[in-house]
RNA sequence: GCGCCCAUCGUCUAUCGGUUAGGACACCAGGUUUUCAUCCUGGUAAGCCGGGUUCGACUCCCGGUGGGCGUGCCA
């Protein structure tokens, strides 16, 4: 038999990254075995599903490249199936009527079967539950309703799903769909549940946590193969020594046997390194364009900025991007003048004693250059180290500051031949005037 | 309360009775004849506690502690 698996999110809300994880494990799991990943949207519960958080699982998907291979199926266009089931239920003695609490009305029950019930968990191993402790359950609501149990079970057999991939918040319920499945007369699918992805306290991770859900993650401007790689290693080891993994070899390594059992939590700043590594990967077409987007988005990219210049700038910083966010800080003074300055770094590169002289004597001998390029650059600097008897690190670090505001950048003398001459010297020229008195310690 | 589950560096993890307990991120130090980043080299850092079983336990068993999940006419 041909394995068949499903993500079944609830639409009511926006795409949590543990449900996606689990979204992202039945992929794996479908594409090993080359089996089918299906999408089911159970949106029976009418008071919080919406339309929007269809189209938001739907978009999260896509971005992902997580790809199913027939149509999404859409619980609440069951009702009539989950209705024949009910009906059987009730002919086979497995279900009966009765009330419940104080609501009035009458809801259909399904009676357990009275025995232990156990299974094998992919992951979890032997997972058991005595008769006493699993009582009979609604299935149907006083209104007609069905409720999920008997809903996602029922969805399951329509839809012929093997095995069943989703969070540890369901263990329990699979004792009640295993006895479902039986008393419907049909196969019980394998189960496999995911531990939990926690945060620092080791509580379910989320939007106090930072970046919760899908759509967190893709307005940061992380990338979406970074995204999928990472949470894939969240709970998963396939072994050796390789984090960096294609799809194809995710897919081919991916195995429930490897999968933890124990919770995960999920560390940002590993999660930013392995996107900086998947940026390097970037075509620089592609780079350009999310760098813009991250510029943009920030108001730190002026229209009408110049489009070589732009691409000019983004080469720079491509190498050194490990995440989209942090980038319009980081680039701002290349296109405006009244960018930040970095107060530690003034005082210490500029308001050191000799750095306002050593600067001036600098930009006399820029503004004699007739190439404003990289290489006569760097020469003009040495020259001028050398005359002064200077390490060249006594000037670098003072002109870097001057046109730039901050000691983080790219090459110093790129930097320089991109940003030009006009804007060099008259940084230059600016830095000296607020500065150039300011020298101190000596 | 009851039921179920989980427990290795700060974090993600390897280990499946015998290892100097390995790797990755982060961090620290050095190098890559300018900073930062990249890259390279080196370093700090771990088996929750207590009992067993065994010649020998991170690994198996029991108990404790801590944490999670469940206990809906929510999904």
């Amino acid at each position: 038999m041909s394995i068949r698996v499903r993500f079944a999110p609830s639409p009511t809300g926006q795409v949590h990254i543990g449900n996606i994880r689990a979204a992202i494990f039945n992929w794996l799991f479908a594409r090993h075995h080359g089996g089918e990943f299906l999408l089911r949207i159970e949106d029976t519960d009418r008071e919080r599903s919406t339309a929007e958080a269809v189209q938001g699982v739907l978009d999260a998907l896509a971005w992902l490249g997580l790809n199913y291979d027939a149509p999404p199926v859409y619980q609440t266009a069951q009702l009539p199936r989950h209705q024949e089931a009910v009906e059987q239920l009730l002919r086979a003695g497995h279900a009966y009527r009765g009330s419940k609490g104080d609501e009035g009305g009458e809801v259909t029950f399904f009676r357990m079967p009275g025995t232990d019930i156990t299974f094998e968990d992919s992951v979890k191993g032997t997972m058991s539950k005595k008769a006493e402790d699993l009582k009979d359950f609604v299935i149907v609501r006083s209104n007609g309703t069905p409720v999920f149990h008997l809903a996602n079970v029922v969805d399951d057999v329509t839809m012929g799903i093997t095995h069943v991939i989703r969070g540890d918040d369901h263990v329990e319920n699979t004792f009640r769909h295993i006895a479902l499945f039986r008393a419907l007369g049909v196969p019980v699918p394998a189960y496999a549940h995911l531990p939990m992805i926690v945060n620092a306290q080791g509580k379910p991770y989320s939007k106090r946590d930072g970046a919760a859900f899908v759509g967190d993650f893709r307005a940061k401007g992380f990338l979406p193969e970074a995204l999928f790689n990472f949470l894939a290693l969240l709970g998963w080891s396939p072994g050796g020594d390789k984090e960096i993994m294609t799809r194809r070899e995710m897919i081919d390594l991916f195995e429930f046997k490897q999968v933890k059992s124990s919770p995960a939590q999920m560390d940002m700043r590993k999660f930013e390194w392995m996107n900086g590594e998947y940026i390097r990967l970037l075509p620089e077409e592609d780079f350009r364009r999310q760098f813009r987007q991250a510029l943009e988005s920030a108001g730190a990219l002026p229209s009408g900025t110049d489009e070589l210049y732009f691409n000019r700038v983004a080469t720079l910083m491509h190498s050194r991007t490990r995440s989209f966010p942090e980038s319009p800080a980081l680039v701002a003074f290349f296109f405006r003048e009244d960018f930040a300055w970095d107060e530690k770094v003034v005082k210490k590169r500029l308001h050191k004693p000799g750095a306002a002289a050593l600067l001036a004597a600098m930009r006399e001998r820029f503004s004699g250059l007739d190439c404003f390029t990289a290489d006569p650059l760097e020469k003009a600097l040495h020259a001028l180290a050398a005359d002064k008897g200077v390490e060249i690190g006594e000037i670098i670090h003072p002109v870097r500051v001057a046109v730039s505001g901050l000691g983080v950048g790219p090459g110093l003398f790129e930097m320089l031949e991109v940003l030009g001459r006009d804007r060099v010297l008259s940084r230059l020229a600016t830095a000296l005037a607020l500065h150039g008195g300011n020298e101190s310690g000596a």
